[in-house]
RNA sequence: GGCGGGUUGGCGGAGAGGUUACGCAGCGGAUUGCAAAUCCGUGAAGACCGGUUCGAUUCCGGUACCCGCCUCCA
């Protein structure tokens, strides 16, 4: 069996991984807080988990792995843009406006993140199924001693909890020295955070114990996970960012409500993204969606090149030169690959280099190789290692059956495919009157519209090459296409 | 201020205390009417200053620079 090593945060050390149970390894993943689009960074944490979570399936079995990611559906982001949405004329209850919000951004993400090739988890709970989960744990906090009630918020009391900061290496006391948060009065230590909160009219609200209210951030991972995957469970991700507080206070939670008990064994964190060398924001005008990329008619499965082509403990670039590059890989292993298919088992270094804390840019290099070989080996090789070559990509997610209509979608118009198949005839009968001339301008004016014709043994043939800014492409091509043929009879 | 991550060839990006990463781009060649694609070959590196060592880009210490978290941002 492949020995799987990964960096936990906790011990930040790389460990050799044993699942608590090898027939059900269990993995919980933070999920987006569903109020807009996923952008570019929300994605990262969910290719890089996908990798492992193929992994993992790989290694002890499709059925032996759960994998956990929620969906935070109570936020006061949501009740922001609900309550302005009813502001501005909607006459709708605002529990509904929530609704609707929550359920369209649910749908955006699956079909964002579906495009990406990632697999669904098996679990993906909504924050708001699991009220009566948080609300009996934090009763339970309350009744250890490690929770307080408070003009109606509930909070967790971090001094009676000695661990607390270890996951992200601080102390309780310098936190307060380098706080910058504005401290509530009725808190006993300024470090202490809201397990529950009261709610206005204006805002979604559960009855609890402690009146009409709604949890804090950080219990509906502690509750979810508990519920879907035990008190002690294998892995835990998301990103870095959540460390702290995010992820230490899940800790607190769990830790404090179940002490008899480990909650997360493995802490992975993968680090943030950049774009073009800055932080992606708002203000620096280089914020995007994973929509917007899709939209711009970079394929998803291009997109999850260039996330693989960064270890996810390192920080991540996001350049349009990456882009390019991407595209250019994957097109040239679609076409070594064609279209042929056997059943074969991955490469076994891909696996091992996978296995080896999740090493996707040294897998990809291997890939390369493995393409390589599949070229210049023995033709009788071909199809065998064509498909280890097949199966081997298929665990990072690459060259899935369902991902490869990017490469050829364009030929899906049979208008663009006939004007083509027009121009490239009479681009070969130009060729054979060796009229050069005339051949080669209607080459280089059919390359200016990302069409490029070549020769090869059997005939003429065609490449479709996506220009660098390809938002209309598709409209913009059938015209070019069409202006050239005109051209041609003039 | 506190905590953490990073710095490898023109670019992206790994491993390994001594031996080719890999890819892109470049260059030379084959092929082509010219190209493209493909194939063959090829140069190029490890921020800076010390230390350990027979030997360090790889281990240790320091400096510089970059980045993140400490703000319900993944």
């Amino acid at each position: 069996m492949v020995e799987i090593k990964l960096t936990n945060t906790r011990t930040r050390s790389k460990e050799r991984f044993a699942p608590i149970d090898p027939q059900n390894v269990r993995m919980y993943l933070c999920g987006p807080t569903v109020y807009d689009r996923a952008h570019l960074g929300n994605a990262r944490p969910v290719v890089v988990f996908d990798v492992l979570y193929r992994l993992l399936r790989h290694v002890y079995g499709n059925d032996h792995v759960t994998y956990v990611r929620n969906f935070t559906d109570v936020d006061d982001k949501i009740n922001a843009s609900a309550l302005a949405r009813q502001q501005s004329g909607d006459p709708r209850p605002l529990e509904e406006l929530i609704r609707e919000r929550t359920e369209e951004t649910i749908g955006w993400y699956h079909a964002d993140m579906d495009a990406l090739g990632a697999l669904r988890p098996g679990h993906e709970p909504r924050a708001t199924d699991y009220i009566p989960q948080m609300i009996a744990m934090i009763e339970a906090l309350i009744a250890k001693g490690h929770a307080y009630a408070a003009e109606g918020h509930v909070l967790f009391d971090v001094r009676s909890f000695p661990a607390y900061g270890r996951l992200s290496g601080r102390s309780v006391d310098d936190m307060i020295a380098g706080a910058r948060v504005e401290v509530a009065p009725f808190k006993r230590d300024p470090m202490d955070f809201v397990l529950w909160k009261p709610s206005s009219d204006e805002e979604p609200g559960w009855a609890s114990p402690w009146g009409r209210g709604r949890p804090g951030w950080h219990i509906e991972c502690s509750a979810m996970s508990a519920a879907l995957l035990g008190e002690s469970f294998d892995i835990h991700g998301g990103g870095i960012d959540l460390q702290f507080p995010h992820h230490e206070n899940e800790i607190a939670q769990s830790c404090c409500a179940h002490p008899r008990e480990d909650f997360a064994r493995v802490w992975l964190h993968n680090e943030m993204l950049q774009v073009e060398g800055k932080k992606m924001s708002k203000s620096l005008g280089n914020f995007f969606t994973v929509r917007d990329l899709l939209d711009q008619g970079i394929p998803g499965e291009v997109i999850r090149y260039v996330f693989l082509m960064t270890h996810y403990r390192k920080p991540m670039d996001w350049t349009a030169e990456k882009v390019r590059e991407a595209e250019g890989h994957l097109g040239r292993w679609r076409a070594v690959i064609g279209s042929s298919y056997l059943p074969s088992t991955p490469d076994p270094e891909v696996l091992e280099m996978l296995a080896d804390d999740l090493n996707t840019p040294a897998a990809l290099g291997r890939l390369h190789q493995l393409s390589n070989d599949i070229t210049t080996g023995d033709p009788n090789d071909r199809p065998r290692l064509t498909a280890q070559f097949i199966a081997s990509a298929r665990v990072l997610g690459l060259l899935e059956p369902g991902m490869g209509s990017w490469a050829d979608s364009i030929t899906d118009s049979p208008d663009i495919t006939a004007a083509v198949e027009r121009l490239l005839s009479l681009w070969m009968d130009l060729r054979r009157q060796k009229n050069f001339e005339r051949a080669d301008t209607l080459k280089n004016e059919a390359d200016r519209l990302g069409v490029r014709f070549r020769v090869t043994p059997s005939g003429a043939a065609v490449d479709f090459v996506r220009p660098s800014d390809s938002s209309r492409w598709g409209k913009d091509l059938l015209r070019g296409l069409a202006d050239l043929e005109a051209q041609q009879e003039s």
